[in-house]
RNA sequence: GGGCUUGUGGUCUAGUUGGUUAUGACGUCGCCCUUACACGGCGGAGGUCACCGGUUCGAAUCCGGUCAGGCCCA
């Protein structure tokens, strides 16, 4: 044990976390393959190398964290791998903004350099956060998507999908962001509120109201309710598009509104969802009016070359000149826009790749998944029964994992590349045989890349060593942590690909955690002004502090609103518990401690049994994935019970030199070893310096979960009445205007059995104390009934009421010793024991006494002259 | 418009199968610098548990509705 002398008077987070930082081992989180214990793989989210791990990463991380260490603790192999998320738009775009250029300035392959030079910066900052936050990352498990060895397995599992049938390519209508000039799918698009004109016009006769007439190059057909008597005449007609003049027939459908509008409706090829609806339905033509990059095509005649808004605009102009153009109304709607640069998207037909959904396959593995919190399964259920089109996962961009494939120049055969020569980017080299088909040894490499979400979608595979065979060796993983706002994407594709390439659920339980709010209740965002970052809170409290914020912030999978309450209140805990270290060093350090001594005073025995339930509570909150209700338990132990109410009645014990002492110190060590150990896997650098003097050189992580019990049921009782006792006392003391620590004189406690606790109250008080088993000489008065309506309800049920009515009516002869019967409602009904019990105010020879009761104890005082 | 979720003292928050006085933190008020801690201790004030209705002897808790917030989506 050192000496308490080298400890310090504060807690200098500051110091102590840095300096544990620069002795800890990476090593230490490693996971051993070889290991004979039970696994723990964790499904680390990648994050998205920003450069900037935000909070809400930060709160998802505490979570792993925490039972990442308790699980090492309880004795399990465990893996908390790193992953970074590379490949992307953002990057690409950043990358544009920083050198001032576009993609298409230089080469693909300098493009890429760029991107990955930028994303390896990025790495380098958030490894950094990762570190000072503490967190337990097994680094030789780490994994960057952008790397050859990943997006390898990432090419390869394209080839296994493709092989089983679930990868196709089809030309079909995919979102489309002409901006970034890449199909994305549903999962990307998002939607905002945009006001736009509803335009009437003469179509052939017949009046059509659009929003988007720069679409009616594209038009392919007119569509009315088929019961929509205005429209009766023009079933099976043929009708001409105006400007343009080529013929549409007219179509029939339900979905059309006849109150929107004219009720008469253009399909286009493709305004919106609902036109590719009507355009598989009636099996239409297809006409492309806009091309990738937004401009108008070939068959918009001489708008050519416009954009969408600059054609509209001369679309309406021409309507105007020719006297189509009836009115205009104004009208609230939805746009469906990049998420990433909130362009409106086009749907367009493109050849692209296609991932099959089977909906009721991945329904099925999501149920066979823990969920926490269960609610959260509703949403998966919800997303997966609304999937209407495949997985598009081919985008027109450059920085993500190329598709292997190449196509024939000759007779358009496909070539795959073999598994040993992944990875390969196709547009570099060519196949290693000629064409299958033809013979040919001319190829186009595929120019199109993968959607992230193929390479982080496969990160459990990943972990547990998928090499394309059968189920790996560590597969499933034990847990997945995330977000709830990444269920439709990553935790859907994560089952989608696992099934399809397993036949199994990719873990065994997933953890969502919820989103961090600023402290204005809203969501963090630039504009509000309202983001907190992680480095803050590290400079100002430090790591073990922003930790105990993510674990007592709100109930696990909650959103939590930033507070910087809670991080000061954290902080005071480590100070509060600083001090309980100190003083448990300077008793212990006085004389050696004795592992064998005797145990015999109720504060001890009340300390341990306390400590017991404690322990038993936070583990089991841990296995259920509670940690507000874990470190909420172990911080009321540390304060309420050691620090507060143990050390303060044993204090008095410790500053003496006799055998008593022996036990306390016993006690003492006990509490303050096992609390070390509870707080590990929440505040790391503390748990580790508070532990380091109480065993130097032995780390805490490396030290078991605790395995203390203590079995003994009179002790909590009669302790718990102690702490009662000593309470009351100081109210009494505090009412009668007295100082805590001024003398009272003389304390008589009259408890049910005889209580061993080596002067201790007496102490505390600052009271000539004595216990007594015999009934105290007290004359008493009843003044009132203490009901317990816990045992007269179900008795009495309906008749409660009149029961509480009648004792309530009873003389106080009969309170004090009631009677086995009373009259209810004109029944004689029996009176239940315990169901009520009478307020006394006692009196001993006149009132030169003061009289408390505790539960059936009671207390006299006498005060001192 | 749909799905999910929340509404508890001034602020944030706990409350598992309905059961005596509704948890804790911050703030606030009073007393106390007692050899670990004033970044502390002790005590107090402050809540018709969003609103309305229902089930029940009994509802913060269960059911229905209303209002308000949040998230995700159409």
């Amino acid at each position: 044990m050192a000496s308490s002398q080298d400890l310090p008077k504060n807690y200098d987070f500051a110091e102590v976390e840095e300096r544990w930082r620069s002795i800890w081992r990476d090593e230490d989180h490693y996971f051993d393959k070889k290991s004979k214990k039970p696994q723990f793989v964790i499904d680390t989210p990648p994050p998205y190398p920003t450069g900037n791990f935000h909070i809400g990463n930060a709160l998802n991380w505490c979570y792993i964290d925490f039972f990442a260490r308790y699980k090492r603790m309880k004795g399990f192999n465990v893996m908390f791998p790193q992953g970074w998320d590379c490949h992307g738009l953002p990057t690409e775009v950043k990358v544009e903004e920083i050198n001032h250029i576009t993609k298409n300035d230089v080469s693909r392959e300098e493009f890429r350099r760029l991107c990955r030079e930028l994303t390896e910066k990025n790495i380098g900052l958030m490894r950094i956060t990762l570190r000072k936050m503490a967190f337990s990352t097994d680094w030789s498990n780490e994994y960057v998507t952008m790397q050859p060895k990943y997006y390898g397995k990432t090419q390869l599992s394209f080839l296994r999908m493709l092989a089983s049938g679930y990868i196709y390519q089809s030309e079909h209508p995919v979102n489309y962001c002409t901006r970034c000039e890449t199909a994305i799918a549903f999962a990307e698009v998002s939607y905002e509120d945009r006001e736009t004109h509803l335009n009437f016009f003469d179509f052939d006769g017949v009046e059509i109201a659009t929003t988007r007439p720069e679409l009616l190059a594209a038009c392919v057909a007119i569509a009315v309710h088929p019961d929509d008597e205005r429209y009766r005449a023009l079933k099976g007609r043929t009708m001409k598009v105006p400007l343009f003049c080529h013929d549409v027939p007219v179509v029939l459908d339900e979905a059309v509104d006849p109150a929107f509008g004219s009720g008469a409706v253009m399909i286009c090829t493709f305004g919106d969802k609902q036109d590719v609806h009507w355009w598989k339905q009636h099996n239409l033509s297809l006409r492309k009016a806009i091309d990738r990059q937004g401009r108008m095509t070939e068959i918009a005649g001489k708008y050519k070359g416009l954009n969408t808004t600059e054609c509209r605009a001369a679309i309406l102009a021409e309507m105007k000149a020719q006297d189509i153009l009836k009115r205009q109304e104004k009208l609230a709607q939805r746009v469906g826009t990049c998420w990433r640069c909130k362009t409106p998207i086009e749907i367009l037909s493109e050849r692209q790749w296609f991932v099959k959904i089977k909906p009721a396959e991945i329904a099925d593995a999501a149920h066979k998944i823990a969920w926490y919190p269960e609610h959260m399964l509703l949403r998966m259920e919800n997303w997966v029964e609304q999937m209407e089109w495949d997985w598009c996962i081919s985008r027109q961009r450059i920085f993500a994992t190329p598709i292997p494939v190449w196509f024939c120049k000759k007779c358009g055969e496909i070539a795959l590349p073999e598994d040993k020569d992944l990875p390969v980017d196709p547009t570099q080299v060519n196949p290693k045989h000629p064409c299958k088909k033809c013979g040919s040894t001319e190829f186009d490499g595929e120019v199109d890349v993968l959607d992230t979400w193929m390479d982080s979608s496969i990160s459990v595979l990943n972990v547990t060593g998928w090499d394309g065979s059968g189920t790996p060796p560590f597969f499933p993983a034990q847990i997945r942590p995330q977000g709830h706002d990444i269920i439709r994407t990553w935790a859907f594709y994560t089952i989608l690909r696992s099934v399809a390439l397993t036949g199994q659920k990719p873990w065994n339980e997933i953890l969502v955690n919820g989103m961090v709010l600023g402290e204005d209740g809203f969501k963090m965002s630039k504009s509000r002004g309202n983001i907190i970052v992680p480095e803050e809170i590290l400079v100002k409290y430090g790591a073990d502090a922003l930790r105990q914020w993510g674990a007592m912030g709100a109930a696990t999978g909650s959103d939590i609103m930033f507070n910087w309450n809670d991080v000061v209140a954290a902080s005071r805990f480590q100070t509060k518990m600083w001090n309980i270290t100190k003083f448990a060093l300077i008793q212990l350090e006085k004389e050696g401690l004795e592992t064998d001594a005797q145990i015999t005073a109720l504060a001890d025995r009340w300390l341990l049994v306390r400590l017991s339930d404690t322990v038993e509570l936070v583990s089991d909150a841990l296995e259920a994935y509670q940690f507000d209700v874990a470190l909420k338990a172990i911080r009321e132990f540390a304060w309420e019970v050691l620090a507060d109410n143990y050390i303060e009645l044993v204090k008095g014990r410790l500053y003496k030199s006799d055998e008593s002492r022996k036990g306390a110190c016993l006690a003492l060590h006990t509490a303050f070893d096992a609390l070390c150990r509870l707080l590990a896997p929440f505040t790391p650098y503390f748990a580790e310096e508070c532990y380091s003097h109480l065993s130097p050189g032995s780390s805490v992580h490396k030290q078991p979960w605790v395995a203390f019990t203590y079995d003994d049921d009179a002790a909590r009782i009669e302790g718990n009445l102690l702490v009662q006792v000593v309470a009351e006392v100081r109210k009494y003391k505090h009412d009668t205007g007295l100082a805590l620590n001024a003398p009272l004189g003389k304390v008589t406690i009259y408890a049910p059995h005889t209580v061993n606790d080596e002067g201790d109250t007496g102490r505390t008080l600052n009271a000539d104390v004595h216990w007594r088993t015999d009934a105290a000489k007290l004359d008493r008065v009843i003044t009132g009934i203490d009901f317990n309506r816990s045992v007269i309800g179900p008795t009495f049920r309906k008749q409660a009421q009149a029961f509480m009515a009648a004792i309530t009516a009873l003389s106080p002869e009969q309170m004090a010793n009631p009677p086995k019967t009373i009259m209810l409602e004109g029944t004689e009904t029996a009176v239940p024991e315990n169901a009520f019990t009478p307020k006394y105010s006692y009196m001993e020879e006149g009132a030169k006494v003061d009289v408390i009761t505790v539960g059936d104890v009671i207390l006299t005082i006498a005060k001192s002259a």
